[in-house]
DNA sequence: CATCTGATG
DNA sequence: CATCAGATG
């Protein structure tokens, strides 16, 4: 796909003026040198975000974000609107991008996703082709030259794990639908994954095993069955004993002043991409959402 | 009741040092030397104020207000919280008061009044005696020495006018309690009385008449009965020509700032209290609800 | 402690 | 364009 100039280089990109990201002032540098182990610069910037509601993101300045952080794809999760709730803001912040909406039939205000794509897809698909599943506005797929880009609002096991259940049909599902796709091109797969795969992966993780949704022992095999299948978690392969990195921390309780937070959203790759996997950068920094992004940057082509 | 030292008059109450009062920043003048037509002035200050729900106007900092009005009862409509559920802030702000809450039995956050009065009720009392009538929490009285005092949060007849009917019924209900006051004691009547009786006292009465709820014949008629029976109007005895003089502006489309609005907010008096009546006051100025605060003056006793 | 919706005004 | 509740996270 993308003939970008290398926009990880710090010779040919010096840094921008930064304005103030997402309520954030904080002045951060989202710039990055990130080389392949076989020494390729990036040429490929995907973002992810859980905006807890974009809209209200949009209220926040979180929107400025973006044009910041420039991905050439940026994938978004519980956007709670319709792409006839867009705020214009957000719009003009995305503008040169193709956008791709897809919300629940029913619940308005819930979950929701979003993909923005610099190039245009070849393909677009929403759901992952089972009724069961395909009705709150969970995942979006685009079809690219090279790869497919899958973003995911994986659903939450919610207050006393009362769709536990469900969230064990969903994760068969969708791991299903990731290792079809899988044997035409190589997958990215990213989003708000809702799990902590391991201990490492959350601040209090023996107050939470099998209490809070998210680290539950279910959801946390659910994980370890989709990377035996031939994905890799690429934050945790980059850095396998990193602590405290989260991209989420409740609202409750000032947790995110505190770094009580979790690991939730991922970048997921299919194994043979690695090799053209410079880095995964969780920007804890930024504000709008109690989620923060994370940034994967890729070499592709040869 | 009070043996109040004339806090009207100008000489022994020197005007305050007045701070921001419910979020506006201009700086009132909350004193008066207002007289009875024989010349006797006030010794009595009653307030009422729509609140349009007492944790917002609170968030706002409306009860900065009360001090600074520093009334002998006050009395609050659509309070849309139990006594349980007064921020402390409010509580604060009315030490001192005898304090009366009502609120409905079902929908929480909805409706509700309270009296606040510096002197200690001879009795208080919870609706009008008519079941129909007193799950909502719209009605208190509380008995003095000579009169009495009830606030009233009378039903909105509501988009479409679906609840006009119902209206019909509680201004029947309602008028027939103050007449049965009336034999007793003369009454003082202040709250949102929800009609804007005449042309005069909203700013569109063309297109709105029987069109939204508040300016239909029947409110109005009801309104005019309830006058028949005995009481008057005190703002607009005291101002019979006044023009663009309301008590309630909507949120919608910057209505306060173009001061188009409605009286709803009354003072309504037997009428053998006029010879007390000294000033009815609006404090057009406060902000913290979409109501703002009606003033009584009075001069007790003989 | 946030985001939504929906009822209500 | 506000208030509140309740669902959800």
């Amino acid at each position: 796909m993308p003939k970008r100039k290398a926009a990880g280089d710090a010779k040919e990109s010096p840094k921008k003026t930064k304005a103030e990201v997402g309520g954030t002032s904080s002045k951060s540098d989202f710039s990055s040198n990130a080389k392949t182990k076989s020494g390729k610069h990036w040429n490929l910037k995907i973002a992810s975000w859980n905006v807890d509601g974009l809209r209200g993101t949009v209220k926040k300045n979180g929107h400025a974000y973006i044009p910041q952080e420039d991905p050439d794809i940026i994938c978004l999760q519980e956007t709670k609107c319709t792409d006839k709730d867009v705020p214009k803001e957000f719009t003009a912040a995305v503008e040169g991008y193709h956008g791709y909406w897809y919300s629940p039939t029913e619940k308005k205000g819930y979950a929701g996703t979003a993909l923005l794509s610099k190039t245009k897809p070849i393909k677009v698909t929403y759901g992952i082709g089972v009724e069961e599943h395909d009705d709150e506005g969970r995942v979006i797929t685009a079809e690219f030259d090279d790869f497919y880009m899958v973003t995911a609002y994986v659903p939450n096991a919610g207050r006393g794990l009362v769709r536990l259940d469900y969230r064990g049909t969903w994760d068969e599902a969708f791991t299903a639908y990731l290792k079809k796709l899988d044997k035409k091109k190589p997958v990215v797969l990213c989003g708000d994954l809702n799990v902590a795969h391991n201990e490492i992966d959350l601040k209090n993780p023996k107050s939470n095993k099998n209490k809070t949704p998210g680290f539950t022992d279910q959801e946390r095999e659910g994980f370890t069955t989709l990377l035996d299948e031939g994905f890799k978690d690429s934050y945790r392969e980059l850095y396998p004993e990193e602590t405290d990195c989260y991209t989420f921390w409740s609202y409750m309780g000032g947790a995110r002043a505190k770094n009580v937070g979790w690991r939730l959203d991922y970048f997921v790759l299919s194994d043979r991409l690695m090799p053209q996997l410079c880095d995964n950068v969780i920007r804890s920094e930024v504000m709008g959402s109690d989620h923060c992004p994370i940034v994967l940057l890729l070499a592709m082509g040869k």
